[in-house]
DNA sequence: GTCTATATTCCGATAGAC
DNA sequence: GTCTATCGGAATATAGAC
């Protein structure tokens, strides 16, 4: 139990993970988060000193996520097609929960980012990236999809698609991210 | 000269054009840009009673902006591929600019955006899909591009691929971008 | 160890000077 | 008409209570 994390820092963890996700960095306060939790905004300074430390624990925290996610694709049956719907289906889920992805959100407000944690988002990004370059460079070599452009190319297209998606449906309406994911998915089977 | 506006107040529109794409609604401030032009913040309340009104004078500002585009684009002679491209340089531009698009920057701020700002980004991004989406069709019909997407659709695929590509080439390089132009227009030519 | 009362700075906005 | 001095409130953060 020596390595447990308290629940309330857990709690701060994830409030403002979503709080990041719905209105960005420079939007959301202190307050915001201990009002959810209905202690005073003060007490989430003991457990997070600055804004920039519970910044970059969220950052962190979507790292090992996605380092999970990843291992759990490289060890699955699944398809090609199948492994990138999953990531789409991520995306879209944000759409419901009034959020955008995490990259999109801090690429946004980057300039008004502490250094360090500039470093640690571009671990983050080039993480995911390099996550779906290697599931696109698999999926054609094994002939599973199609696709012409060098697969960090192409995982950029697929990442941009859906990352702007989710943003453009807060506007336009989710349909349109719907018509995004149907073409992307459609495009890797020729 | 009676329609005529102050210089000033054309500055800070300018400067908050800047400063939106830049860092996004939230984190510039009235002083950010009456430093710049050595006023005092309230100098800026006199041009723009609240920061609302900043916010849809830019607004209102780009649609503008892209409907003036959109008349130069139908009257040119440029090649679908061209006027495709007029677009993608004009977001490459905004990379050196460090900015990333309205339509982004709006996006990611957009529930935390006035109610009555939120409907004139509904109107520019329809716009500029739509804009957008009637140059592709129009391009196809002339036997100029190729895509098998409803033309909407394939618009959503190329604004969502420039929209992120800028956000993305502020934590990986302006490379990821270049690649994610040269990969879009390539495929118009199928 | 955990949280509250308090300080300090900066924000958007108003009232009033020139 | 244009801008400055100033206000009320909210932000991040510290010092200290329990």
């Amino acid at each position: 139990m020596s390595a447990k994390t308290t629940d309330t820092k857990q709690e701060i963890l994830s409030i403002g993970r979503d709080l990041l996700k719905k209105v960005g960095y420079n939007a959301f306060s202190y307050s915001d988060i201990s009002k959810q939790l209905n202690i005073k905004n003060a007490a989430v300074h003991y457990h997070y000193p600055t804004k920039e430390d519970l910044l970059a624990d969220i950052v962190n925290n979507y790292i090992e996520d996605y380092k999970k996610l990843e291992l759990g694709l490289a060890n699955s049956n699944l398809k090609t097609v199948d492994k990138i719907s999953v990531f789409a289906d991520r995306y879209a889920h944000l759409i419901d929960m009034e959020s955008i992805c995490i990259i999109g959100s801090v690429a946004s407000d980057f300039y008004t980012l502490p250094e360090a944690v500039k470093d640690k988002v571009v671990s983050l990004t080039n993480l995911v990236l390099g996550m779906v370059a290697k599931v696109l460079e698999k999926g054609r070599a094994d002939g599973e999809i199609f696709f012409k452009e060098e697969a960090h190319t192409k995982a950029l297209l697929i990442m941009t698609n859906l990352a702007a998606g989710v943003q453009l449906a807060r506007i336009t309406g989710k349909k349109d991210f719907e018509s995004i994911r149907t073409a992307l998915i459609d495009q890797l089977k020729k």
